[in-house]
DNA sequence: ACGGCGAATGTCAACGTTGACATATGTCAA
DNA sequence: TTGACATATGTCAACGTTGACATTCGCCGT
């Protein structure tokens, strides 16, 4: 800014007040200074800007497990839409679902000064040290999975609710003996709550537990290989209900591979291509995107003031029947 | 700073000493500093060291056209990965495929003097505007698509060498009508590259080009109409080849809807469920892990010092035969 | 003609941090 | 005993920017 001012023969705050609109400045002025900025290719540094006023950074942090998985990337997706219009840069870092790098993640953006912080906790993650900043004022919004430790805004889907819907329908085509495929570990919060909508729609039925049917795979393979295992019991089950995105594409795969098409199947998160798989996949869909945007506004209105206590809005969840959910019980 | 040295009665240098294990610092005095630390919650301000140092930010900037399409947030988790290790920060934003969003990005992050730029370019974007950076030294990685109007490093798929791949496998199943659907608009880089392999295969085959079977479906469901568009020619073509992965999407539910498992189909970039779609999706599959390491890597020599000339490196292809490209030709 | 006012610009300090250099205290060898 | 040296800490300025306040100048109304 300096190099500018040097050029056209002015002060810097004649500069700064030419980028900033601020104060009257000469129309001539005016136009020497923007062409001086155009030939040196001047551009702010908006670091000392902050500095000097005091105020955190245009950005909101986010933390999220994974960017590869969709269901995320469609999460920050919502997000970057809602807060892109009010000029605010979103920071994304990814936690590899790791208590550590989440909160060195975290560490990094409060170093940064963001304005925001938006955070999918990891499974084992404390959030105690985080109340300096709550009470300091600044806007923390959990994402998918409550805080822990913590009192504080969070968004998640309803996945209890979710979960026993999907359950009580198996159950309304007869099915008796319901499979499980969950998360890793069990602590997480979304499979304990999504397992809880499983036993809630069992009892309510008046069906008995059966931790044999319980199985657990955190990613797609391992998904795949609870699957086999499940329809290899004694008494296997007739239906499975997969409790994510990448659980059932391991039982999807399953499934189809072992030319199994009687046994019923109910997913949690909806899949791109869920339609015209064979038979086409009932799922209990989540709405990422909206929890991405509902999050974002959350944030905002915290931004504008709002000192209300923390909220906790649930994301509804949508049962799509399809077919794979539909299948008779026959045994 | 200032409130903690107060607090330790010591001055902010002696607590810039302690956190920075920079200069002597006695014992006792270290431990006050840092009990003080604690009890404060200080969090040391990466705003004001970096402007002090003169550093540029530890991060690095990348703009992708969609955070939802899986493909690049599978690249964005390849580049954290690689980028991570050196305790570097990825700040993301997204263009939504149009230039202006583009350049306002590439802006922000400039004001905020990040230590390098991965960019996606957006169709119809000129990057001639940073030359300047590029001169300063600034690393500047495109990716998935070339620079336009500068010279610069960029990393993409083997587009052409891999459609052309797909369609002579197409061809060596007997089918000389092949429909194309690509991106929208026409003119950018990978729909382009991956038409031209098209045209080349064809040529190789001393195949006619018909422009009746070139359509267009920039999403999902504009790649559907565009599959029904072509199955509904007086001459339709026996075979399909959707040049991204939102158009095998749209191709295979369109497909799959019209019942008509006798058109064989090829996509570019693989889908998660492919292999249990009915038929099994043969695809060209991009690594797009892959492509963000390679950007990363070459981000991380740059910001090391390498400055030999532009590098362009290819990342290949490779065809996965599961059954739908390999459906003969009847008609 | 003069006081006053608004426009145009300048001066200075400060944001939080750290390099460069200075000071103070203690230790040890000559 | 002295001075050379290491250790521990302090002082000051500067990074690039902008708020607060000051200055200069021309113009207007009386």
């Amino acid at each position: 800014m300096t190099d500018v001012a040097r050029e056209v023969g002015v002060t810097a705050k004649t500069v700064s007040r030419v980028l900033n609109d601020d104060g009257p400045v000469a129309v001539e002025t005016r136009e020497r200074v923007m062409a001086a900025v155009r030939r040196l290719g001047y551009q702010p540094n908006l670091m000392a800007r902050n500095m000097r006023v005091g105020a955190r950074d245009a950005a909101i942090g986010l933390v999220i497990p994974e960017m590869g998985n969709p269901f995320f990337g469609t999460v920050a997706g919502g997000i970057e839409n809602a807060v892109r219009a009010r000029g605010l840069t979103l920071i994304v870092g990814s936690s590899s679902e790791t208590a550590e790098l989440e909160q060195s993640l975290i560490a990094t953006f409060l170093a940064r000064r963001v304005s925001a912080l938006i955070v999918v906790p990891s499974a084992g993650s404390d959030h105690r040290y985080l109340r300096t900043e709550r009470i300091a004022g600044l806007p923390i919004v959990f994402l998918d999975r409550p805080a822990v430790g913590l009192t504080a805004d969070s968004v998640v889907s309803g996945n209890r609710a979710g979960a026993q819907a999907g359950i009580e329908h198996l159950i309304g085509y007869g099915h008796r003996r319901i499979g499980f495929i969950g998360d890793l570990p069990a602590t997480l919060y979304t499979r304990r709550e999504r397992f809880q909508g499983y036993r809630d729609a069992l009892e309510a039925a008046g069906l008995p537990f059966d931790r044999a049917l319980v199985e657990t795979g955190h990613d797609q393979e391992a998904a795949r290989a609870a699957t086999l295992r499940l329809l290899a019991l004694e008494r296997p089950p007739t239906a499975l209900f997969a409790a994510n995105n990448l659980a059932s594409m391991g039982a999807v795969v399953a499934l189809a591979r072992a030319g199994r098409r009687d046994v019923a199947l109910v997913g949690f998160d909806d899949l791109p291509l869920a339609e015209v798989l064979d038979p086409p996949l009932t799922v209990v869909a989540q709405d990422p995107a909206a929890i991405g945007e509902v999050a974002a506004e959350l944030v905002l209105s915290r931004l504008d003031g709002d000192r209300s206590r923390a909220r906790r809005p649930l994301v509804p969840t949508r049962l799509i029947v399809r077919g794979s959910g539909e299948l008779p019980a026959l045994s």
